[in-house]
Formats: structure tokens, sequence, C-alpha cells
DNA sequence: AACACGGGGGC
DNA sequence: GCCCCAGTGTT
């Protein structure tokens, strides 16, 4: 087993020295700041999508007090489109942490470092071996796959004993002096041979030792538990209209696209048609007796998310008369660009030739 | 411990 | 349609 584990370790160096090709922006790069934003960008992400993100972000702000000084809204703008928007908050709110708290500074201690918003376990590992080559093993995606291979291990990745079990393996196998190209050569490695489907056996420098090879385990590793439930939502979008300006709100709460934007949100159970959602108790309670005039029903939308299928219709009216609609602002329409939307609304506005941007 | 959180791409 | 992606925070 001792003996695996250095067949492991060092088949993976020799891998990433002599074979790995893989190139990426941030590859190389001893900037906490920019290592730090790449790996938010990253989480969950693809890096043909996040790279883009990646240098608009550096583009705008080159430092991390640049950051930390940005206005929200023009931060939530930037990270329009990319998903998962809680990750945008935590990173303004680390942002002002190292500012306020470290001086601006970025923290070089994996405590210190996985103090901060948004930081977890995998990512103070990136930091702190990426920047400051502290012996802390990445455990992510790649890395999880490539070990529960090449070990055969069949505990399921995301209960709690799959998680602490990886993690004392990763730990054990990295070797301390070199963690940053250890890190970086598993991930790599995981990414480019040990695919998530049909995985590249026949080029693989450890399938000589690798458990799942041996014993047709492929497709069976890693292991996972849970199946998610995909829930149906009907969002209905009244587009109010009040001379040029128009009624939005900034969601909150638990709920998806925390912190983007919306338009006049009456959410059913099942489909409604717009007849039906003008006649809702929650239509009067918006618009009361006001007189409206109906310019137009969009056709239904769909959106997948991860653990939701949103079906939206855009309902567009106007009023001569000004409602009164304590959640939501009125705001001109041709000053719409300034606020982040979910997807699924800039491509309805985009879809009307409506100015966005 | 379980669940929620976006959007895109591969098959 | 299902799985995965340089995971984290909340309940």
């Amino acid at each position: 087993m001792i003996s695996d584990r250095h067949f492991f370790t060092e088949k993976l160096l020799e891998w990433n020295r002599d074979t790995n090709t893989r190139s990426m922006p941030w590859k190389g790069e001893k900037n906490p700041y920019k290592i730090w934003l790449s790996e938010i960008i990253l989480q969950q992400t693809r890096v043909e999508q996040g790279w883009p993100y990646y240098e608009r972000f550096i583009q705008h702000y080159p430092t991390v007090k640049k950051l930390a000084a940005a206005p929200d809204e023009e931060v939530f703008r930037l990270w329009q489109g990319l998903g998962y928007y809680a990750r945008c908050k935590n990173m303004l709110a680390a942002a002002r942490q190292i500012t306020n708290i470290h001086e601006g500074k970025f923290p070089d201690q994996y405590d210190q470092i996985k103090a901060l918003k948004g930081i977890g376990p995998y990512t103070a590992a990136a930091i702190a071996s990426f920047a400051f080559h502290l012996p802390y093993a990445v455990l992510d995606g790649n890395v999880f796959r490539v070990l529960a291979r090449y070990f055969g291990i069949d505990t399921p990745i995301d209960s709690t004993a799959g998680k602490k079990q990886f993690d004392t393996l990763a730990q054990e196998l990295l070797p301390k002096t070199h963690s940053a190209e250890y890190n970086q050569s598993i991930m790599d490695f995981g990414a480019v041979v040990c695919k998530p489907q049909q995985p590249s056996c026949d080029d693989c420098p450890l399938r000589k030792k690798c458990v799942a090879h041996h014993q047709q385990l492929i497709s069976l590793l890693p292991v996972k538990t849970k199946k998610l439930q995909i829930k149906k939502r009907y969002f209905n979008y009244l587009l109010l209209h009040y001379g040029n300006d128009i009624f939005i709100r900034k969601r909150t709460g638990n709920d998806i696209w925390q912190n983007l934007h919306e338009f006049i949100l009456i959410e059913t159970p099942g489909p409604s048609d717009a007849a039906t959602i003008q006649s809702s108790p929650t239509f009067k309670t918006i618009l009361g007796n006001i007189p409206f005039e109906l310019e137009g029903v969009s056709a239904p939308l769909k959106q997948q998310l991860t653990h939701q299928t949103i079906h939206s219709q855009f309902i567009s009216l106007s009023v001569k008369q000004r409602p009164d609609l304590p959640d939501y602002t009125l705001v001109p329409r041709n000053s719409l660009h300034k606020y982040a939307f979910p997807k699924t609304i800039t491509a309805f506005l985009e879809s009307h030739h409506l100015q966005l941007f």
C-alpha cells in the first residue's frame, strides 16, 4: 500500500512535468488575490465558462482594495450570468474583510484564509498551496474521482465519512515540499486523463496499479448517493410600465437568484394564462382599482436550473396612475442595464430587443 | 447530515 | 434527460 502511494505520487508528478499540456491563464500565478479570484469563479464552473469573467474582474479590479471599494451593483452586474450568486456576495464580503481586518494584505495562514467568506476547505487549500506553498492538499471533484478509482474506494464522496476518508488520504499523499505542483498535477490529471466519462485509461501512467481499471469499476467510481429531485415553478412577471419607467426589485432571502433583480413576480403553483393572472387576488393587491392597458403577453419560457425548472411568462402592462408598491422601485427603462438580472430575464429582454446593454 | 444554489456543455 | 464542473453556506 505504501509503495502504491509512492508510485501514485511520483507518476502523477512525472505526468505533469512530461505530458501535461493543460494551460490556464492563472497557472503559475503567485499573486494570492488573483489566485483567490480565479478559485471563487471556478467553483462548480468550467474553465471555459469562467475564464472571460476572470479577465473582466481583474481588468476592473486589479487589486483587492479596488474590489472592496466597488459599488455592490457594479460587481453583481459583472458577475451576471455566471450563476451561484452567493459566491459574488461572499467574494465582496471577503474583499472587505481583507481590506479592513488584514489592511489589504492577503492573509498567508490557512486558518485565516479559510475564515474569509466564501472560502471553504478546497479554496483555502488551493490558495495556501499555490500562493504560499503551504502543505495543504486540495480536494475537489477531480481529486475525489482520481483517488476513488486508483485506490478503489467506494465510500460515497458526498457522505461525511467519505469526505473524511478522502481528505485523510489526500493529505497523506501530498508531498509536503511540493504542494503547489502536486495539487496542480492531480487536478489537471483528473480533468485531462481520468475524466468522468470515457477516461483515457489506455494512455494512463497509473493504470498498472489502478484498482478501478483492473476490476472494471471505472464507470462505477466515484460513488455518489444523493439524487436530486427537480421542482417545477411557474413565474408570471408583470412588466408594469408607468411612463418611461418600469417596476423592479432586488431578490432577497434564501431563494434562487439572490441579489439579482426582477420584475413584479406572481408565482403560481401551476401554469396560468394571462387572463387568470389578471383576475387573481394577487394581481388585485398589486394594482387595486387602477386602470391598466394590456400591452402584450410573451410565449412561455423555460429555464433549467440544477434543482428547479422555471417556467416563466412575461405580461406587459401600462398604467397612467402610479400604484403603491413598497417592495418595488420604479426605474427608467433605459437604465435597466445598470442592474443584474437572471438569465431568464436577460434572454427575454434581448429577444424582444429591449434596451439592456 | 441534508439541502440549496445557476448556468453551460457533453453524451 | 442526466451528469459534471478547480464547492460553500445554511438549516
